[in-house]
DNA sequence: CAAAGCTTTTGACCTGCGTCAAAAAAGTCA
DNA sequence: TGACTTTTTTGACGCAGGTCAAAAGCTTTG
């Protein structure tokens, strides 16, 4: 199986809960610890925080992809980021102090959690690259390749704010593709 | 100890080795494959890359930090990376694969091995947000607080393509502070 | 130490994108 | 279905920072 997060499910199902969400629902308020891994099974959720008075989508998570409150989990700290559900949702929940437990019992599957945190981490530097360098427009257009039919599923402003510009912009580039 | 980069030469001192390089030497060279970590015990490396014949720096290391050319590590292909040293360096090499054995052998150092991808990760996220909404005069700053003293060891080029703007830019901004 | 490189600064000019404001469109619900 | 809310679009305008070009400082090396 190619892509490592299909196979959390299976490999974590003993420490695993599944969870629904209605849409606009908070799966986790900014202020609070929180040491609960997101994992989408269907729907759509979004983290985001706050940056004077304006809300600011840290990330999306679609079918199969992973959020929680990073800074929580590997600092202890509160967290600065919210979760929200952006449609009705269905999420598997993995929380964090019983994974390392479970790892410690399965060191097999240290490798799987590796794998995990790397892909992550590219996903980030490719991120951090695009947003170095390049248009407001070439933005908006690699977030279509790696997110096809984001722009049906969530809003605008959420997009704009995650790509770094404003919805004015974001919806006169759109105009024009 | 509390900064786990630092714990890296003597919890896996078996299968580092230490090298020194020249200022302008590269230790990798974009296009081919790279599964050495290096972390610097003293001067200065930088990792790079190119776009339309632009140099864009990637990521700096001073003292215990760490460099490497992620993305063959993590996906095992040839990299767009390449990794220069910046001064006269002496660094602790560390080979993926040994790094990899080594842990299987004593699974004790996960944990610290994943806590320094954590910090690596953290990071970037940091990083990632400074560029989503911050101006080149506030980057500059945020560059400063995290290197002191960056600015007496590295080109004024090099600095504003890691920032994501232009070098002219980067000087007025000095100029004034 | 002079010549040839680099690196940094300065200037003039231009443009992509932000801001503010308001209209238009789409969604929600009694 | 109509009233209200939220999201998206459109317009006018300004500015941070990009580009191009050239001068001024620094370094390196024969």
């Amino acid at each position: 199986m190619q892509n490592p997060l299909r196979q959390i499910p299976e490999a974590f199902a003993d420490i695993i809960s599944l969870q629904t969400y209605r849409k606009g629902q908070l799966l986790h308020r900014a202020g609070q610890r929180c040491h609960t891994l997101f994992l989408v099974k269907t729907g759509a959720l979004r983290s985001f925080y706050l940056v004077e008075e304006r809300d600011v989508t840290a990330h999306f998570a679609l079918e199969y992809g992973l959020v929680g409150a990073v800074d929580s989990i590997m600092k202890g700290t509160s967290s600065r980021y919210s979760i929200e559900a952006l449609e009705d949702s269905t999420v598997y929940e993995l929380n964090y102090a019983e994974l390392e437990g479970h790892l410690n019992r399965h060191p097999g599957q240290e490798r799987l959690a590796r794998q995990v945190t790397q892909l992550l981490y590219l996903d980030l530097v490719e991120r951090l690259e695009g947003m170095t360098f390049l248009s407001a427009r070439a933005r908006y257009e690699h977030l279509l390749e790696r997110y096809p039919g984001i722009t049906q599923r969530v809003s605008l402003g959420h997009i704009a704010s995650y790509l770094g510009i404003t919805q004015e912009t974001l919806s006169r580039v759109r105009r024009q593709g």
